[in-house]
DNA sequence: AATAGAATATGACAATAATCATATTTAAGA
DNA sequence: TCTTAAATATGATTATTGTCATATTCTATT
């Protein structure tokens, strides 16, 4: 469904949200492993997170990535456009520039309602709120 | 959603279900253009479908594609499994092999109703209804 | 100030997907 | 049986995405 840069920045974001703070920063090399993803290339989609601050990041000794108190409250498709990825959840399956409810391609109403709730919800759900799952066992790591 | 190839295989089948019999087969330059496909592409596709069987075919003057009768109770997974591309509709948002309903990755549960209901449809839609549907006004053309 | 540990910027390289091109095979019809 | 119209097989090319590598810049600590 997702790229795997998207894939990878939900996941980069997540482990943020679960594992840092403001005081406790994390070094990419710490992250890499966990998330299962290489480490220079999570290294460069972390950069270009933060250049479109959905994280924070300080250089130098002590340094690292970070979520400040705001970030927590961006959500999944804050996310996903921030990769350039919000037309593969959003566009017709088909792709067509014209489909839509008054002219529906074959297969627009298979698929639009549950299309229009997953994108909402991508829109509705915060990463505060997706770390309060993973706190309450509602959901589970690892990544 | 789908890879290109995925749309095209689509878009070509459907086209042939609605315009093709065996009395009446279709030559790739006479589907290129109304689905909107690079023509040499499109070749391409249409003889991998017709080696997996979804489509028929013959060669040589009168020649062309078309769907047999059998062929038109295929499925949208179907195709999409012709073309190698199910995993993408089906894996974990973030393609966790682990994640499943005990196991729920922190998107598992935002969005797996809706896959599933999609996924079935997928399976549970026959060309012959895509094609009643269109039949019928309640979808539309062009590709 | 000097050092060292971190992100940042930049670009090279590899793998995959998409696209294009063409020679070969088949079958219909004259 | 010759010609022609079609699919088929094959592979080359291009574009995109994913991955790796490294020199530069910043900042905390000594």
């Amino acid at each position: 469904m997702f790229s795997n840069s998207t894939k990878y920045a939900i996941k980069a974001i997540l482990y943020l949200a679960v594992n840092s703070s403001e005081e406790k920063k994390i070094v990419v090399n710490d992250m890499a492993g966990p998330i299962n993803v290489p480490k220079a290339y999570i290294a460069k989609i972390l950069q270009d997170l933060s250049k479109k601050n959905l994280i924070s990041s300080t250089r130098g000794p002590k340094g690292g990535f970070y979520l400040s108190k705001k970030q927590f409250n961006a959500n999944i498709l804050d996310i996903i456009k921030a990769v350039g990825d919000e037309e593969r959840a959003s566009s017709c399956l088909l792709s067509l520039e014209k489909c839509n409810f008054d002219n529906p391609c074959p297969l627009h109403h298979l698929v639009y309602e549950e299309k229009d709730i997953i994108n909402k919800k991508f829109e509705q759900t915060s990463l505060k709120e997706l770390k309060e799952h993973l706190d309450r066992g509602e959901s589970v790591l690892p990544l």
